[in-house]
DNA sequence: CGGCGGCTTGAAAGGCATCAACATAAGTGG
DNA sequence: CCACTTATGTTGATGCCTTTCAAGCCGCCG
């Protein structure tokens, strides 16, 4: 069974490293903030968000995970998870448990270099939230999604097309910006054919000009 | 020799982990964005900061490693660095080659929690530049600052004692706000008597009113 | 002591949030 | 499978927070 360690699930001896499956439905909760840490999921389809509710009842999301990453690595100094987790789709993820993955990090020294660039990865994953306007980081969010979609499936995903797999509120929610702001600069983008969306299926008409805007042109 | 790796350092015949010391002075450069990356940078003391340069020719500040942080874990998975690094102040720190730390690594496993202990670590670190307003994300920077320098250096620092590694100028830019803005902000702290500044001298008066203000009451 | 970088304070402009009302899509139950 | 209900997306008007521009002050280093 592939999964989104790669290495890790093509050899037949290391499948045990799966203890559990976990089958989510649109909205199911896969942890809430501050379980306890005992086990890293890979997503093998689906999508999940991680999230948490701010003290005016606000929900900002924090984290989100795509078919073929790794979800749990955050926790792992903290002995509990942070935020809630929860299924943006129809999603299944495998359960790794973190003892059972040191053990087999010390039995394979090998696989020590591919954990440690899956955990690189994700210390860069979101530097474009730092862009200052909606418009740089929603362009830059798309060009984002469009890349992990790419690398970890090439079936239904091309480089300048994709499904989005979050709502406008989430997006928005993701990236601090209002549910109208993104519809609005989504319609912008629309309207200057950078992009085409019809519901969600988006393809990036001019990916450079999405890149000129996301560097702020 | 102690260092941000803790148990790595203290023990002598791993002491050879570190291949040669930088020093630095304030505004000096340890490596430029793209350059190969091949080693990680414990810092014994100062701090660093990486950055880029926007299309408008704007510092955008990316990261802030002080004392007993260990910096270049993000550029494992590129292969080369993604920003400038620059000493914010008088600074030491270790270098550390990426190849003998996978090699330490493989031969001392019981390293290995230690080590993604310390980069779970910073996958949690800038959680708060997500708050909405400059007064959350000030007050969290403050809280965040105080709580880093004081795990590691109990010294000449306090929970609520501490003094700015950073200029205002360089707050805006990692918190993504103007310098007037920080200037004004925590001018409106002190008046509200939840901190006291003179000069760099930071003192955090009312830390709960702070927490308050970083979850956005 | 002079000069420069850093900080402060005010006034004006702009981007985004908020509120509101509506349109459309999706999901549910009969 | 249709009718209803709820969730999601659209569009406009208003206000606020933060930026920008400008000018002056302060502290530090040579």
């Amino acid at each position: 069974m592939q999964c989104a360690f790669g290495v890790f699930c093509l050899n037949k001896d290391e499948v045990k490293l799966i203890s559990k499956h976990h089958h989510l439905k649109r909205k199911e909760i896969l942890h809430s903030a501050n379980d306890k840490f005992k086990n890293l999921y890979a997503i093998q389809y689906g999508a999940l968000k991680t999230y948490e509710t701010d003290a005016a009842g606000n929900e900002v999301i924090h984290g989100l995970y795509l078919k073929n990453e790794v979800y749990g690595y955050e926790a792992i100094h903290r002995g509990h998870h942070l935020f809630s987790v929860e299924a943006l789709s129809e999603t299944l993820v495998c359960e790794i448990s973190y003892h059972a993955f040191l053990e087999l990090l010390r039995s394979k020294p090998h696989l020590l270099e591919r954990i440690l660039y899956l955990m690189s990865q994700q210390l860069a994953f979101d530097a474009y939230l730092k862009l200052s306007t909606a418009q740089q980081r929603l362009g830059a969010f798309l060009l984002d999604l469009s890349a992990r979609l790419f690398i970890t499936d090439h079936k239904n995903t091309t480089e300048l097309n994709f499904l989005l797999p979050v709502t406008y509120q989430d997006i928005g929610r993701y990236l601090g910006l209002a549910t109208e702001t993104v519809s609005r600069i989504l319609s912008q983008f629309k309207k200057n054919k950078i992009i085409a969306i019809n519901n969600k299926h988006i393809h990036l008409l001019q990916i450079d000009k999405l890149k000129g805007i996301a560097k702020g042109f």
